[in-house]
DNA sequence: GGTTTTTGATACGTTGACGTATCGCTACGA
DNA sequence: TCGTAGCGATACGTCAACGTATCAAAAACC
């Protein structure tokens, strides 16, 4: 019970271990933003991060629970601010953040491989869908509370437009060679929204 | 030239050529949609396919080749007939094929494969953002002739509005549990090109 | 300063897939 | 009916990655 009781008043038992967990996360997503989901390897993984193999097998049982891992470290919440402005305002900037993440991040570059890897797993397959689920949630509230207020035209199904917006977005990064640029934010919204009221 | 001559006048030197290629094929694009771009492999092709390993390399140089032509079997043309009705109608026909497609085909269950795939190989890049480029010019043709025709609204960027159409499509496919439904293509369509006029 | 824990390096056996080669068999084609 | 060309099966050597085990050095802790 010694150690029990130590580990409990004990916040931080060894720097050492966060700091592995650290720098090999960050490793497999480069790996997995590379190589992909099929491609991933232990081995390159420890290299990339400039760590013993063993010390990865220190800390995740196997290769699957290591790629679990670092897909949820992609997923950091933090959106624009939504406290000023009119719903197109807010919805603007919302899709200029959007824009920018799938154009140029992290999550842009392993976003092959999740949809990948969704394809191949269970797990990672429920896990995608729910995280996506939950971060369109603001954005389909948003535009129904635009719809209330009148700025958006009452015809509108908000959750069928917002898979329209941000499917234009996403769509241009998987399946063109030309990613969505921020300043086209404004013609896409005009064009799934309608006109803006004058 | 004794060689070249008879080939001239022969048209089918062996059937169990053509035969072999075809069923390989076949076999490469399951083993795709079953294990992806990275997980794809010869002897498990040639065990899909009832053939010889030694068939495979008999007429394909290596994996990467059979994987370039197995993609590119996926697409067939041939969409809907766009002969007849309102702009609108035509717009709905396309929209309910892609849906289809979309949601459960050979392309279908290929797609993260080749999203995976063109992430990975340049080549095969090229080729997916160029047939998806020709793939969507049609629908792009339809919705400007649309605008021009006052079926559409004038406000109405082409392009945007044929990747938000697309997008939402593609977008319910890859980023969510449900694929989308035909029965939806008439919300859709109102959602982002307007109610229907009167 | 001495103990404990984590770490990196390295070696190991295993597995699975690559691509090649060989060899009867069989189906085609004349 | 006979020669040829494509075929399936199988064995082969190679390689890369898996996950395990061991051990001395370094860092953290007290």
């Amino acid at each position: 019970m010694a150690a029990a009781a130590r580990r409990a008043v004990d916040p931080g038992p060894d720097p050492r271990i966060a700091r592995s967990r650290q720098v090999i996360l960050a490793a497999a997503l480069d790996e997995l933003g590379a190589v992909g989901y099929g491609g991933f390897a232990i081995e390159s993984v420890a290299a990339r991060a400039g760590v013993g193999k063993s010390t990865i097998y220190r800390h995740w049982p196997d290769k699957l629970a290591l790629i679990a891992d670092a897909f949820e470290t992609l997923h950091q919440a933090g959106g624009p601010d939504l406290a000023a402005g009119t719903a197109r305002e807010k919805l603007e900037r919302i899709l200029r953040h959007v824009a920018a993440i799938v154009a140029d991040s992290p999550f842009s570059a392993c976003l092959p491989a999740l949809i990948d890897g969704a394809a191949r797993d269970r797990a990672l397959r429920r896990f995608h869908h729910r995280f996506q689920a939950e971060a369109r949630r603001p954005l389909i509230a948003l535009i129904a509370s635009g719809i209330a207020s009148g700025d958006f035209p009452a015809a509108l199904d908000p959750e069928l437009a917002a898979e329209a917006l941000l499917g234009a977005i996403f769509f241009r990064r998987l399946m063109t060679e030309k990613a969505f640029a921020p300043a086209e934010t404004g013609a896409l919204i005009e064009t799934v929204m309608g006109p803006r009221a004058s």
